[in-house]
DNA sequence: CGACATGTTGAACCTCATCAACCGACGTGG
DNA sequence: CCACGTCGGTTGATGAGGTTCAACATGTCG
């Protein structure tokens, strides 16, 4: 993005905190706004009528949040975590995106990434045990710590972003499954639980063998 | 889309027929076309390293299958029917798309209901039992069936699009568990089994009702 | 200190997977 | 023409993986 568009995009922009547990974007009413995750995460939830909820989609800086094109979203957008984000008024953004045709491409092309994700994610919650699931989960997040603390590559350690809940709704399983499957894996020693939140992997190779990932990711 | 667009488009397209079975695009190599399903259904599939597979989306006419600016797919991409499809050469089509940004926006606008459907889909996969997921795959069908053959809306007929093997790995379940629940819903009288392939829906709503939908679908 | 939220552990139960037998339709070859 | 194998689908018996319910542990905040 070139130092135009930067340039406009931040007249038009204003931070914002938001609590833990806050909903930004609700299922039914219309979403005026689009913005850019700085810190925290978000996940976006569905429900059935009954009460049963899923997590379809989860958020980290600096991705972006937003419907393009659409008055309202299908599911719900809630903050994990306390979080800071950069919000866009819609009319503006959508304005701002008509004049540049490389800002709706990159939309595009974020677009395509949560979809590869979600179709991913539905392997996951259709076909894998409930040990390859949080396996599979930690393992997601091992790779993700090391593009920022960039380490050894061999081993990582990073904070769980989400509750016991919320990873329960993230995979499919109940908070009680989640909590055995990890003290599972921490007795067979492909993790260390140091704390609730915070989590070392001596050998990634060994945490993505459990996690039955087609093919060890290189990173 | 306007009639330049169509003429051009036509212009690089060429009809081909695909027998059931066949893969249409693969996992690892680069996909090279476009194209528009005219007749018959393709299942987006993944596998895991153990053979373990789960359908990741289905398209039917008139759907589009491609992959924009992107070399390769994540997934497979298989002919679950005999297929008519309309192809067109993958650079030959992209430089339409860059001399007209409407196609461009078009393929956007399907890609996210793609990530709605999937996401939809999640919740299903991770939170809904056997029988509702049976049951809101048929309800799925019942509703396009409507669209075409456009009926009194409170009943439904349909021919399943996929074989009992694919509905188990389209839903996250075994076979056998995919025919017991048919002829539950047989035996409490929600569906009729014409034959195998061919079911109707005396009422959609006890249908919606089963497959535990949030609302009542409104057509 | 007690109240509350979050997480862990245990025991019982249940849904769904697994394994196996069976059925009907279809195509092939003797 | 009929035996035969194959394929897709159904049904039954059994068992394992996860849920459910309940108790307990830990940590935090008033």
């Amino acid at each position: 993005m070139d130092d135009d568009q930067l340039v406009k995009l931040s007249a038009i922009a204003h931070r914002r905190k938001v609590p833990s547990g806050q909903i930004i974007m609700s299922d039914q009413e219309p979403a005026s706004f689009f913005a850019n995750l700085i810190s925290g995460t978000v996940k976006l939830t569905k429900t059935t009528s009954d009460g049963r909820q899923q997590i379809v989609g989860l958020l980290f800086p600096p991705d972006f949040l937003g419907r393009s094109f659409r008055p309202s979203n299908p599911y719900f957008a809630e903050a994990a975590s306390d979080l800071e984000i950069c919000v866009f008024p819609k009319d503006a953004f959508e304005r701002l995106a008509g004049e540049y045709p490389e800002l709706e491409h990159r939309l595009f092309e974020r677009t395509l990434d949560e979809l590869d994700a979600a179709r991913e994610w539905m392997l996951l919650l259709g076909r894998k045990t409930a040990e390859e699931k949080v396996a599979d989960f930690l393992y997601l997040l091992a790779r993700r710590s090391l593009l920022t603390h960039c380490a050894d590559h061999a081993t990582a350690s990073f904070e769980l972003p989400l509750s016991r809940a919320d990873i329960a709704d993230y995979l499919g399983l109940t908070i009680e499954t989640v909590s055995r499957q990890l003290t599972r894996l921490k007795t067979s020693g492909v993790i260390r639980l140091i704390n609730n939140r915070l989590i070392e992997v001596p050998s990634l190779d060994a945490l993505s063998l459990v996690a039955g990932q087609d093919s060890p990711h290189p990173y």
